[in-house]
Order: structure tokens, then sequence, then C-alpha cells
DNA sequence: ATATGACTAACGACCGTTAGTTAGGAGGAT
DNA sequence: ATCCTCCTAACTAACGGTCGTTAGTCATAT
């Protein structure tokens, strides 16, 4: 038994349940262990989440670092739109997205602190890459009718709402709701209609 | 102490900490009284949670009734724009809607089913509701270019995206956000550029 | 020989819950 | 008015269970 295995069974329980929901005994369960036996790789429950936690973000940064380098030489739209279906692919069967949206959303109040010393740079930075890629991708006489930052700002507000809608409305509601809101979108930041 | 108080200071604790995160005897605390003296008005944690809960969406779908119904006379875009912002300045100094959003995303995974059977008629009904208001708004030769499903579904996702920007944004960020993300959205379903 | 990573046993703290008790108020009968 | 009764809603004490955690042991592999 690694420490990897017992940060991945840990991982899906504070997805499902929380930080305060998860017991120590589950993850053990789950992973064939017995409970104190986490210890031999974790000084505590606290410790064990939050590198459970920072692997996380260091993923999640990776991976959208990838998808856009993998994408770069697509248009725009296509690289936009491409990115939320992959996000919600990726989702469909990774308990890590829950994790981290779960994270985001309502940290544990005992580790408020922790938690959004990660979670406010992460989404700084993800603001700021945005807008340099709509900036970049629609230089002067481009198709983006809007300020890059403000685009941006309203691209992650569509994220957002689809993420929520994969949170509890399953693949088929979340591929309905952005078909129907992608469009809505790119009409109103850029010059097509 | 009234039962009233009780789910008061209970509603507050499990929008704050959740479900599991939150004890009787913080609940009993923050009303000043014992722990055992909650079970002369509920007959369990859950009893008083699903009292809670079914009294938040009560007043939720209430209050958007209400909304809608005293705001019937603006132009739509006002109706549509003013509703966030409604629910925005409410959100600030109300506990409910914190819970609200809480259970909606993550519900305590012992209570999933208590609380979806609530959760999916409200969102489902809400939907229906905007449909109606988005092609009754715009009739023939109206100024909504898109199908009223879809400018509902849309605006939805919008809704979700500010909320999510509540839950941890706060509120400077929130309204940035709002700001950025409408003329977005109404230029995306509408006439109007 | 030493170190690792499992194990069992058990700790104190807190969990939700129940039992049993008590103070106070309402309503009715004298 | 006063007594008696009943009900409500609080209380203290304590239950069994689970929580995170620690100590101590033992097999295995380096």
């Amino acid at each position: 038994m690694s420490a990897a295995e017992i940060k991945q069974s840990a991982l899906a329980r504070f997805a499902q349940d929380g930080y305060e929901g998860a017991s120590l005994k589950h993850i053990a369960d789950d992973c064939g262990i017995k409970k104190p036996s986490i210890y031999a790789h974790f000084s505590s429950k606290e410790d064990l989440f939050l590198q459970v936690l920072a692997d996380v973000f260091e993923r999640q940064k990776q991976r959208i670092e990838d998808y856009f380098e993998e994408h770069a030489s697509l248009p725009l739209e296509a690289q936009l739109k491409g990115f939320v279906v992959d996000w919600q692919q990726i989702y469909e069967r990774d308990a890590e997205r829950k994790f981290f949206l779960r994270m985001v959303f309502f940290p544990p109040s005992a580790l408020y602190d922790d938690v959004m010393n990660l979670v406010y740079p992460f989404l700084d930075e993800q603001e700021q890459k945005l807008s340099r890629l709509l900036a970049a991708g629609c230089p002067v006489q481009g198709r983006i009718i809007r300020h890059p930052r403000q685009a941006a700002i309203a691209y992650l507000t569509l994220l957002d709402g689809i993420a929520v809608e994969m949170l509890y409305g399953g693949e088929a509601r979340t591929t309905r709701r952005l078909e129907a809101a992608w469009p809505v979108y790119w009409s109103g930041v850029s010059r097509e209609r």
C-alpha cells in the first residue's frame, strides 16, 4: 500500500462526503487497510486532506495548461468551447473535479484559510491567462467585440454555470446546457451571429 | 424558545458547516439552549434538517414568484437583470441562499434522495416559468432571437455562474462578474448590440 | 540488524439520542 | 381566588457509538 493509493481513496471520499463527512475508517476500508495504518503515511486527517488538495490543484493547473497548448492551432471559438466539452467529459469519470469544485465552493470551515490560499491565486491566474488568450487571438480587427477582460470574466461565468450543472444534472443535462448557452455566449462576445 | 428560532440557528449552521459539519451542540449554543432541548421540538437531527430544507425551498419559490409579479411591468431586460441584482443583494445578508445553494450542489449523501426530490421539481418549474416569460414577453416580432427555451437555459446558466461567485467571491467580485457577463448574455439572445 | 508498514488495542472527545426530572403556565373545578 | 391537573419546554445525566489519534507489536524486506 502506497501513500498515493490512500490519497486516491481519500480524494473520492472527500469529493463524495466532504471533509467532515468523510471518515478515516471509510477511506481505509476503501483501500483495504485498517484505519491506524493511514498514520504510517500521513500525520493527521488534516495532513492527508491538505496533501490531496495540493495535488488536485497542481494537476488541475497542469491539465488546463496542457489543453490550451495542445489545441493552440485551433480557431479561438473551437479552443474555448472544446475546453468546456473536454472538462465535462473528464468530469464524468473523475472524482477529482467534484473534489475540486466542492472545495472551491464549500471549503471545510476549519481549514478555510488553507483552502482559499490555493483557490484565489488559481482563479486569478486563470482569469489572466484567459484574458491574454482572448486578447492575443483577436488583434485589432479581430472577431471579439468585447474587452478581453470582460470576455474572460463572462467565459468563466459560463464555465461555472456549466460546472454547477455537472454537479447534479448528469451528462445529458450538462450537454443540453452547454449547447444552449455556448451560442449565446459566443454571439455575445463576437461579431458572428 | 420556539421551534422557529431553532430552525433559524440550524439554518445558519447548516449553511456554514454543512449537514455533517454542523453539530446539535453548536446549534443549541447559538440559540442559548442545551442540546437535548432540541428534541422537545424535533424528533431527530434529520427531522430538523428536513424541516429547514422544506421551509427554505418554500420561501425561495415564493420570493421568486413575488419578484416577477412585482416587476411585471418592467421591460424584459430590466426584469431579468434586476432579478440577478435582487438575488445578490438579498444573499449578502442572508444565510438562506448559502444554505440553498449548498444543498442543491452538495446534498448530504445520507439524505441525497430527500434533497433531490425537492431540487429537481424546483429547477424544472423555474425553467418552465422562465421559458414562458421569455416567450410571452417577446411575441412574433420580439427582440429575442433565440428559442425561448434556449434563452431560459442560458439565463439559468448565467444565474448559476453568478451564484458561484457569490459563494466565495464576495460582493465586489460578484458585481464585477454580473456587469461583465450580463451584456454578453443580453446581446447574445436579443437583437440589440 | 534495521526500517518499513501493516496490525490490535485502547484512549479521550464528541456525536446523536434517550431517560428522568423540574419549573412554569393554562384551564377547569371547587 | 385558590387548588389541582396537565402540558410544555427546559434541564442534568448518561447511553452507545464513532471520531481522530496514539502506543505497542509483529512480519517482511532491505
